[in-house]
DNA sequence: TTTGCCGATGTAACCGTTTGCATACATAGT
DNA sequence: ACTATGTATGCAAACGGTTACATCGGCAAA
């Protein structure tokens, strides 16, 4: 394998200059014609592919843009980089992926690595919604667009899901069928997941039901909603008081599903269950699950489209983008429809 | 935000050369220690950040590797991901990501974009074995690694899984469990699917039993596995006459086992399941999925390791691995143990 | 014929590092 | 005092492109 091609290997070869080939390749109008078709037959017959690093270095533009998330082996971000993808591949850019594994120090160090790449700007979900990270990028100047997190920063441009909402509309649906108890189980401690519960809990308060409803936290796998079953049984008499249980995510309403069952507790009739994210299956579960989902595909979209703006546009104004969550109703929870006459049977 | 700042900024501020600076950052050994301190403590103060873009034109290497995979939002990428992601963070790489969408064409293209960007190897699960894509990095003489494929090809490397021997073992076992008849629904045309698929009509010929088996092609998702269920029922009585039924994904074995369950067909004693993948779920769908899965996570870190090592030494002898597929019984399909005495109740 | 302009091309500086080689100084050996 | 030897540093040439500016022939206008 002989050395790499350069452009004045194919300028000698044309008899140009560097200049000349660089202008051909650069489509650069002030060309004559026959000499851009000189060069570039060479290109192909040699097929020379020009350096971006070279490139990159001369024009001071990557054209990366780096994308940091939590944990790459998440269905969550699988979604959000399809998302981001298309956008990328659309605008010609490539994507420099890392993943934080949750972990502040190391999510600096990677937008460090990155920065020192000279990535044209940055798409973050963080463990933080400000955190040393944002800091080193404001500090330097990178534009970057934080997903699936809020920031109350000025200049922060962010793409999330209204998670609030995506509580409140579970509350709304289960107030509605009136169970006598309510139960949230809120997961890790992230702004998103916080939120979801918040949004839950406040719902259930402004209809001053506040009493009936009882709040666990750090509730996050399916074993975890398994397990907990049991307790809820003795602490909260779900198998006879008529309760409504929201989960931060379709993993554990899945567990307790199963736990439930396993008691024979009906469902939906004593129990009702509603999750968050509509997994893969949560359609076709045991009792398909009524959950909240968002759009993840398109915060992905959003978030790259926002980003390339802010790279063209250094002074675009920043985009705080709030998506609507939707509400998939399904047979762990009684419609308004279904309920009503389900629970007089109960 | 001023300029990036630069080497020659910091060298002027310590008095010392660009030379030196150099020295001090990539730890050469020959700097004075209070020169390497003053150096340093600067950097430090200025927070200046190298750039990799410049160090790799010098270096021309790059300590960037590219990553193609057929389709980014695909449970399985996530996994390899996440074991390719650890061996690069270790060896201090970083990762170009790319997706071709199962297009040819497409990964032919990104495998050049790759190239101009100078990665110093890459990882690919190419849609063919053979193609464009793998002739233009072995003409470049970049190091790659396959992924989930296998390749005749003399100095190709590659990590994929055995997936004769998954159809295989998924045959053995049925074949102890003696159904009347056996069916085979193959889903893409893609080499490791086809090989699953292979492996169990090979053992199952291996037995003289290929008169009853029927084969069934391009049976891919959820919804034609359930939709198929008819058909199979008209054309094959699988009601009446036991069978064993082998799919090459988790989605169409499912899909299966709805219909079934739709048809009042016992599982697994008038029919059984048999899946490949192991996808989240599988364990506890409605009747929890018996199932063929790939050790994804190795094969990312296997891979990885190999192109590190390729890349180190041009002409490390290229590995070929081949993972052994595990077969993991769960109720779909009778187990060797429990089969007989339902099937006599049956 | 001269002037002016324009389109096509070449020249060379620059992007920010690395690194081979030269230099300079100090210390040790003779 | 005079090489040898070694250690710490500087100089300058790469690396492979981009691009402002200079150059130059040709043609229209004066």
């Amino acid at each position: 394998m002989s050395k790499q091609l350069t452009m004045s290997d194919i300028a000698r070869m044309a008899g140009v200059s560097i200049a000349t080939v660089s202008r051909v390749l650069s489509n650069h109008p002030m060309v004559r014609e026959e000499t851009r078709k000189r060069v570039l037959a060479l290109v192909k017959e040699h097929r020379y592919e020009p350096s971006y690093v070279a490139r990159n270095l001369s024009t001071r533009r990557t054209h990366t843009i780096g994308v940091v998330v939590d944990d790459i082996s998440n269905p969550f971000f699988m979604e959000l980089a399809k998302g981001i993808e298309s956008v990328l591949q659309k605008n010609r850019y490539t994507m420099l992926l890392t993943s934080s594994s949750w972990d502040t120090d190391k999510e600096a160090e990677l937008i460090r690595t990155l920065l020192r790449n000279r990535v044209d700007g940055v798409l973050i979900t963080p463990v933080h919604p400000e955190s040393e990270s944002t800091e080193i990028m404001r500090r330097n100047g990178v534009p970057f667009v934080i997903m699936n997190c809020r920031s109350d920063h000025d200049s922060a441009s962010y793409v999330s899901t209204d998670n609030l909402e995506g509580g409140r509309v579970a509350a709304e649906l289960m107030l509605r069928t009136s169970p006598a108890h309510f139960l949230c189980l809120s997961g890790i401690p992230h702004q998103s997941t916080n939120e979801r519960a918040e949004g839950f809990i406040q719902e259930i308060k402004n209809h001053g039901r506040s009493e009936d409803l009882a709040v666990y936290e750090e509730v996050r796998t399916f074993e975890d909603g398994y397990n907990i079953v049991p307790s809820l049984i003795a602490r909260n008499r779900v198998d006879v008081v008529s309760t409504g249980i929201f989960t931060s995510n379709d993993f554990v309403a899945m567990g307790i599903l199963d736990g439930l069952i396993e008691h024979k507790i009906p469902v939906p009739s004593q129990v009702s269950v509603i999750g968050y994210d509509d997994i893969a299956f949560a359609e076709r579960y045991r009792i398909p699950l009524t959950t909240v989902v968002q759009a993840k595909q398109s915060m992905g979209q959003l978030a790259a489209d926002e980003l390339m703006e802010l790279i063209q546009d250094r002074n675009h104004t920043p985009a705080r983008l709030l998506l609507k969550p939707r509400l998939i109703v399904r047979d762990s929870c009684p419609t308004a429809q279904t309920h009503p006459p389900r629970s007089v049977v109960q």
